[in-house]
DNA sequence: CTGAAAGCGCTTACAG
DNA sequence: CTGAAAGCGCTTACAG
């Protein structure tokens, strides 16, 4: 395999003085003509192989160029797109990597099968793909598969078929520590604003939750469990319909920023003062969560490092390197700021 | 400009031929080499252009492969970038162009020269860049448009070559609008936090409010003119500044929406009521300005349609149509919102 | 099927 | 800065 230093230049009369035949042999061996011996193909073949011979375009199409890495987003209109988009870029640009992207939700009703996408990958020569918190299945990576590219997924809606790498947070970890903080500062009626009900890190978020709950002996009720996108609708939504229960909670848990920050703006509609009335925590930790008001408690994941990582990944798989682990999972950790505090 | 008949092949010899020159002067010329007298260029780029010359390595390069459209970013950490990204995108897709990211605040020092970057755009076969927001300067585009790459430049901080094609918003009527809305509200001592000095938009919006106050016989005054960079921490700063002027303005038009968001962080600080105390007036229009407490009065900008109008035109200089302009405005609007009030 | 010879398209080195 | 000349690496056409 080793094609021995890819020295200086292997020229195609190289080739022929090492296999012993004419240069216009070696050369139609090189363009796949069929007018060669097999035996005479066989020795230039081999004599190919073990210098690493490239022609003028292949010498020029590698010489400096550098492997070029497809990140899919559904739609890149979030922090937390932008946060691990970022993570992406700077990995590329320490390890010399050239990044396309590409935003799924836009693809005019995507023109192209996504056959002729992988094919397409492979055509020209790119070295992988990321795919961000995208709603592709298992059936819908696979022709991504079958032609070995390789791919990483980074925090997945759908759970990715077992051989497909994947690079999340700790969801559940980060849900427990949540709740477990309005615990602690002594809320009893504790709502979870959720994700969407299928995907993964929302289930993991939730059961973080739950686990945090019933470790202090606090019954889990249905009614404080809601769900949806992520997006600051549903917590606006979500916000509406808690405050009409007859028994409100004291403390919202929203499962992303986005989420949380719906939570605050139907807040201020309905003059409710948080953290005085009721306290609300994010999860994702962006810069939004800062800058909010009041500025959010919330559970940091390290986004810029899950697309350093994800980069890290492919490259790694480009390699051919052995990979210690098909699922990563990086720590999160919860950031009190202003909005919550000890019930009335 | 039509690159006729890409017919058969279009040698080096036709081109020299066609423009009167040798084929070695051709050859530098394709190969971006400087040591060629400027109007022996112009001819041979005319001959180029009009044959449709490509090199044996983009021939092949190009067969049956999407253009590709290299955007790059200073940074990427605003809105302001994620909006013009998304507009580019938008169109990108529609238009069946791949869009590859480049993020140069990143280019670990860039180690490929500016020269090679440009090169290597040629023999990959790219179409065209789009620059946002960068502090290209004119010496550095000049690899680039030696080449015949089709550039469009969004918001450049330094004005660009005359033949650069350049993409804007209307940023001196808004800055006038801005400022007229705070004048309407009876305001006199109206302060502008600025952006970069050196910058056009930002110089065209600081003009603007010039504008508006001389119509309405209101003074400028130095001490209310600051700049700084479009950062939040710039909007930090400048309101303490302002906050110790003895006559303390009694608005603030900020040159952007970030630093907008740090005048109403810094004012929080300080249990300054927005807009009771003081108004405030953004720039940009990003959905930092809707989610901000208070909502942001802000000009906005389509950014949107910036990018999609940055794509269209590289892909116009592709084709070798003619353009209609070098530089393209779009409107800016007011949108007010709740940051804005009448002086106490 | 093979290879000597001619040829192609481009590049390089260098004299002017 | 320009171009005649030599050269490079590969391909083509064709005789054997």
């Amino acid at each position: 395999m080793a094609s021995s230093e890819s020295s200086a230049k292997v020229t195609l009369a190289a080739i022929a003085r090492e296999a012993g035949v004419s240069m216009p042999t070696v050369s139609k061996v090189v363009n796949g003509r069929e007018d060669v011996a097999a035996d005479t193909r066989a020795k230039v073949l081999t004599a190919l192989e073990r210098t690493g011979y490239k022609s003028p375009l292949q010498r020029k199409n590698t010489a400096g160029r550098r492997p070029v890495v497809e990140v899919v987003f559904d739609t890149l209109n979030s922090a937390y797109g932008v946060e691990v988009l970022n993570g992406v870029l700077e990995h590329a640009a320490a390890s010399d990597v050239e990044v396309l992207l590409n935003i799924t939700g836009q693809q005019s009703a995507s023109k192209l099968s996504l056959e002729q996408r992988a094919q397409r990958i492979v055509d020209e020569g790119r070295s992988g793909m990321i795919v961000v918190t995208s709603a592709f299945s298992s059936a819908q990576l696979d022709p991504f598969r079958r032609r070995q590219i390789p791919i990483v997924v980074i925090d997945p809606l759908n759970p990715p078929p077992g051989d497909v790498v994947s690079v999340g947070a700790s969801n559940w970890a980060g849900g427990k520590a949540a709740t477990a903080h309005l615990l602690d500062l002594g809320h009893r009626r504790i709502a979870y604003l959720g994700g969407p009900e299928g995907a993964e890190c929302n289930q993991a978020r939730l059961h973080g939750y739950m686990a945090a709950l019933m470790a202090n002996g606090v019954p889990v009720e249905e009614r404080y469990i809601l769900s949806g996108p992520f997006r600051s609708e549903n917590g606006v939504a979500g916000m509406k319909t808690l405050l009409q229960l007859e028994e409100r909670p004291t403390a919202i848990f929203a499962a992303s920023d986005s989420i949380a920050l719906g939570v605050l703006a139907e807040a201020r509609r309905q003059k409710i003062r948080i953290p005085e009335d009721i306290s609300v925590v994010g999860f994702d930790g962006t810069y939004q969560a800062e800058e909010s008001v009041p500025p959010l408690t919330s559970v940091s994941q390290p986004l810029q490092e899950m697309g350093r990582a994800a980069l890290r990944f492919v490259l790694r798989q480009m390699r051919g390197d052995a990979l210690d682990s098909r699922r990563v999972e990086l720590a999160t950790h919860l950031v009190v700021r202003e909005s919550t505090a000890p019930p009335a």
